[in-house]
Parts: structure tokens; sequence; C-alpha cells
DNA sequence: GGACGCTGGCGAAGCGCTTCGACAAACCGT
DNA sequence: ACGGTTTGTCGAAGCGCTTCGCCAGCGTCC
């Protein structure tokens, strides 16, 4: 009889190869690992037995002899008031990394929620985990905490003990905008945030902002004060009417909401408040951004590269047993472009038109 | 000797759950997969057993032995041109999709390029690949014909002989834009498409649109200029400017490219053109900007959330060896919202005050 | 020249699961 | 009462890989 006759998968296998290199199958395990010294002519001929046969390592078999697989899950924000572009930074850069360290990426939505990540982990589907836009009182965290695998946060929650967090530092990117806006001689300073959705479920990144400018505008003895803005156009009008309103000598803007720099201006142009003559605006978003609007915006880019490999690269550490910092904050920097200007001495006037200076 | 003692993974087994349940590991693989009966009685223990021990399948065990991965791979663009939120769209109903089938998603990016695939797929990472952004001559789709495991296309490219493809049909999209502006009493018509970059590289949906426009224009025997436009305000603003200067009855705008319906919007203002009073705008692309812009745009949506489930299920087909047809398009239909009316008689003047009707 | 350490390679034991064939036990018709 | 089905369960053989322990051969060093 042959055998019970299961069909062959069809692709070559190690066993395969070992044959026609003619040598053992552990050998060639070796050969490609690299974990033990083989002679050059015995990896030679098994390099070249592996491109002939045009051998693959099945994942599987890998994972479970293994147990690693060589593959990363990323939970990547699907829910209202998301930066759309700088998640798919992030998701792109996180690829590109993690390719770089050999690894995949497995895509889960938060969605899912806490079950999924109990599901991905325990099944042993990936060997860590990469958690986007943390909130501050994240129902993951505790969950991350005793999952057993390794995970990083993009993102700071409110208690990181025990967790491995990178982020950009946006309290002082919020510092730095007003940093910037002060030393132009502005006095009277707006924040126009995040839709309100994303302060109530306790998002760190906009709290930190907010924080951040609040607290350079005290130590400036400067005014400053902040609306949460939704990112439609016609909201973004109103919130920028209301602001004027509240503060009619407003001179400059700092808009941290990257789908509401576009109304903005828009806005601004409407209310004939012209940048950066009458209004200095500095915007935290992309460069991508930044540098297509009009004027092109004075910015603090989000890195979504860098920390997506930082991130990456952190996590890896991780699963191969090295200790990590608990918390990596990415200092911001400003790029100046066209968009801020030293503020005037006399403040513009309402019916569009800029005041003498 | 206590054997060679390679460390327990933490993680029950299989073998846990049955002899606490005091049955056959084979019987436990069986009641959880359902493939042979098992008494009510038996299958409570077992199943309470499962819960009691939190046992999770390791996915790798059940790959190596089922042949199975459960999980898909999903190929994202990632170059220039391509419209984030709406790829975004599509990655969340595939992941959504692809977990009521009980799979996971392999996030890969096309730069990986043909080789990321073959990686993928010899390694039997994955039980079918999903591409987006698919050319009309496209590299991989003969690689995915020869690649032994099952794939599904978002797009179409050129020849679709033993593909599986699924797409909204753009070229009745282009159409029933021009019909409804016709059916206004609009004789002028353009169309702001994709970035010149998206047509040089033969990307299937631009090209379709813009035959379904200049189709249906024929066929009214009205006239319709097309223009590429790249994606940033000063450019979107010299090509309307262009527009007009080319047809200066111009009365109503078809606008593809999603990143540049705002500034369009804020080019006509800037020129004076009122929405929808002086000229009339359709827009392809996703609900939630057509609902967000102001005025609210009609629009063709693309269907991203419909096109990702389908494209997951046909996957799922073809995965368990069913057939498929070849190619799937999917009905546009047009939502009208306050950017379209009917054309006025009288041609509007150009210093930006609509003439007397 | 024998004890010693290296190097390079081999064989075999799993990793945790699925699935096939076997086979009691219960049920059927006659 | 007896052959013939079902029905429910078990045991064992892999799936393709990694890794441990072992050993043959060879140069080294007193």
């Amino acid at each position: 009889m042959s055998g019970r006759g299961r069909v062959p998968s069809g692709q070559p296998t190690i066993s395969d190869v070992a044959r026609h290199a003619g040598v053992a199958v552990s050998t060639v395990s070796y050969v490609l690992s690299g974990k033990r010294a083989i002679s050059e002519v015995t990896r030679n001929r098994v390099l070249a037995s592996v491109r002939l046969l045009g051998y693959h390592p099945n994942a599987g078999a890998r994972a479970l002899a293994s147990r690693r697989a060589n593959v990363i899950a990323l939970v990547l924000p699907l829910r209202s008031g998301i930066q759309v572009p700088v998640v798919m930074q992030f998701a792109t850069a996180v690829v590109t990394s993690a390719r770089r360290h050999d690894h995949d990426v497995l895509l889960l939505t938060s969605d899912e929620g806490p079950q999924g990540l109990h599901r991905i982990a325990a099944g042993a589907l990936v060997d860590g985990v990469l958690v986007m836009d943390v909130e501050l009182h994240d129902v993951r965290v505790p969950l991350l905490r005793e999952l057993g695998r390794p995970s990083v946060l993009i993102g700071l929650p409110a208690d990181t003990d025990a967790l491995t967090c990178v982020d950009l530092d946006f309290h002082r990117a919020g510092q730095v905008c007003v940093d910037h806006l002060v030393s132009l001689g502005h006095r009277r300073i707006a924040l126009l945030g995040a839709p309100s959705a994303v302060y109530d479920r306790g998002t760190g990144f906009a709290h930190r902002t907010r924080a951040g400018v609040v607290e350079a505008a005290a130590r400036h003895g400067v005014e400053a004060v902040t609306l949460p803005c939704e990112e439609n156009a016609a909201e973004v009008h109103a919130r920028v009417v209301e602001l004027f309103a509240r503060q009619p000598e407003l001179s400059a803007l700092v808009v941290q909401n990257e789908a509401a720099v576009g109304p903005v201006q828009a806005a601004l142009a409407a209310l004939g408040r012209r940048v950066p003559d009458d209004v200095s605006v500095v915007a935290v978003c992309p460069d991508q951004f930044a540098e297509h609007a009009n004027p092109r915006l004075t910015s603090v880019p989000v890195p979504a590269e860098e920390i997506g490999r930082q991130a990456v690269s952190l996590l890896m550490r991780k699963v191969h047993g090295e200790p990590t910092p608990q918390v990596t904050l990415l200092e911001p920097r400003l790029t100046v472009r066209d968009s801020t200007a030293a503020a005037s001495t006399v403040p513009a006037v309402h019916d569009g038109r800029a005041a003498a200076r």
C-alpha cells in the first residue's frame, strides 16, 4: 500500500531540497537560518538547490516548530475623528519596517476589540502587537499587560507602567507652536483642536497638545483660547467666527486638525482675513498637507514614518527578549513656511481689509 | 531523564483539553470543526473544558495540518495619487468581511512588488490574495495567474482572462453623471479627472470614467472637455481657470478626484462662480466627502464597503474551490444633493456676479 | 602518540493540529 | 435472532520545520 496518500502540496519542501543537495534536512535548515556553522562548499550546494527548486519555507511549519510566526499584528483605529492619511502613513511605515526585520503584518481593526487581540495572541498567530490610537484609559491596556506577548503602543495612555509606548511629544509640539508665534510678536492666540469626540474619549495627543499650548501661553503671559473643532467646512467656519467673536484681536491660530486646515483657510478668506498678513497659522499636520496648502503652512509635522519605524524596532527588541524604555517621545520640529509672519502692531479691522501698518 | 525538556508554551493545547474532558484529541478537533457528528453530551463536555482552560487552537499547527492558514493577503497601493480615505474604507471593509469568514488579513504594500506576492503565496502564509489598484497592464497580473493561489482583483486590468475582478462600473458612473447634468439642461460639461500620473500608469478607473463621460456626452450631443488634475489647491485653481478659458460657457463640472473637491469649490468661489447657481458640480467620491462639503455635493459614491465585501466573498468562494465570475461590476447610483441645479438660460458673466435669469 | 577540542554534519524527536481508517455499540428490518 | 447500517469515538500517521544531542574526522598540544 502506498501510505495514506494525502496529495502533496506541490511546493517543494525542505526534504526535497536536502535530497537534491545530498545533505540532511537539518543541514538545510542550518544553512537557511545560519544558526550553526556550515562549510562554504555545503552551503553553496544547498543554496543552489534552494534556488533551483524555488523553495520557500512553509510558514505554518516554521511557526509551529520555532514558536515564532514572524508576523506582528497592527491594530488600527477606524472610528470617527481619526486622521486617515496619518494612519495610512503609520501603516505603511510599519509594514515597510517590519519587512526589514523579516516580519509580516497582520491587520486588525480596533472594533474587533479586546477579544480580537486575545484571539490573535493566544493562537500564536503573531509574535507581537502594535496598537495605535491609544486612549488615556484604554480598555485594551490591562489586556496588553497580561497578554503574554510583546506589545508596543503608539500613543500614551495615562498609566504607562509595564508598557512600551512611542509617540510624538505633542506637549512639546503645542509649546513649540506657541513659542514660534510669540517670538513673532503675537499676543492673542487660539488653538483649533481635534473634534470634541476625540477629547471626550480621552485621546492622549489631543489633550497633550492643548496642555502644551496652554502652558506655553501662560509661561509667555499671552492669552490663548482653545476650542475643539469638527471636520466639515460649515462647522469649521462657525468655529472660526466664534473665535474672533470671543477674541477680536486674535492674530494667530494653531490648528491641529489636519482635515480642518483647508476649511480654516477658506473661512479666514471668507472673513477677509489674510494669511499671514492678518492672521498667522501654524498647523500640526503631515508635511504633505502643509506643502500643498496655499499659502504653504508653517507646521509641526507628525513624523508618522519615524514613529512607525521606532515602534517596530522596539517591538522587535521585545520579541527578542531585550529590554525597552517605557516611553519614547520624539522631539517635534517646527518647519517655518509662508503662513506665519510678525504680528502687525495695529490689529486688523473686521470688514475684511487689513488695517494700515 | 525527563525527555529533552523544551519549555511548554504556557498556552493550553488540544491534548490538555482532551485530557481535561476525558476524550481523545481527535474528538476535540471534531467538536471544534464540526466535521464529524459528535453527541450532544460529549460536545458540551468538550466545550466546557475549552472555555475553562481558555483554549485557542495554535494557528501554525492548524495551518500545517490542514493546509489552510485562514489568512488572506491584502495588497494596498501606496503611491502618489491614490485616494487615501477610499483605500482605508476598502481596507476596513475587507478586514471586517474577512473576519466574518473566520479569516485574518495580512497587509502587504505594493512596493514589495511581485516577489512579495510570491514569498507570501509560496510560503503558504495565506490562502488567497486580494489586490487593489490594479493597472491596465499590471506586472502582477501574469504572476497572479500562475501563483497557484486564489486571488481577486479590485479594479480591472485590460485582460481579465482567468482572473476574478470586482469594481464599481466607472464607465457607467461617468455616464450617469453626464446624464444627470444633461437632464438639467447643461450643454457644456467638463471632467476634472485624476492626477495625470494616474492616467499615465494606466489605472483603469480613471480611464473608464473618462470614457463614460465622453461617450455619454457624445450620445447627448453635448460638448465635454476632460482634464487631468493634481491634488493641491494651486494646481486645481489653475485647472479650473484653464477650463473656463477653453470653454467660457461651461456650466457643469464632473470631479472624480476626491482630494480636489474642496479646492474646486474654493476655486469656483474665488472666480465668483456660485454653486449650483452658476456652475453645477457632480463628484465621484465617498459619500462622507460629499456630505461634508458646502454646499453638499451631488455625487456618485465609490461603494468601498460593498466592493470590499464582494471581493472577500469572491475570494472565499475561490479558496473553497467554487467557481466565480470573471468580472463583477457594481452599478453606480447617483445621489442628488445641493450642488446641481438646472442650467440657467443665460450664461454667467465673468466678474463674479451671476447674470440675471 | 594518546587525550583533547573543534568543525561540520547527521538523525530523530517533537511542535500542535487534522484527518483517515477502524471499530464498538446501538439501531434497523425481517 | 441475525446480518447490515448508522453513529460516535479513538488511535495513529503525518503536515514541514527547528533544534538537540551525538559523532566522525581532523588538527593540536603536551
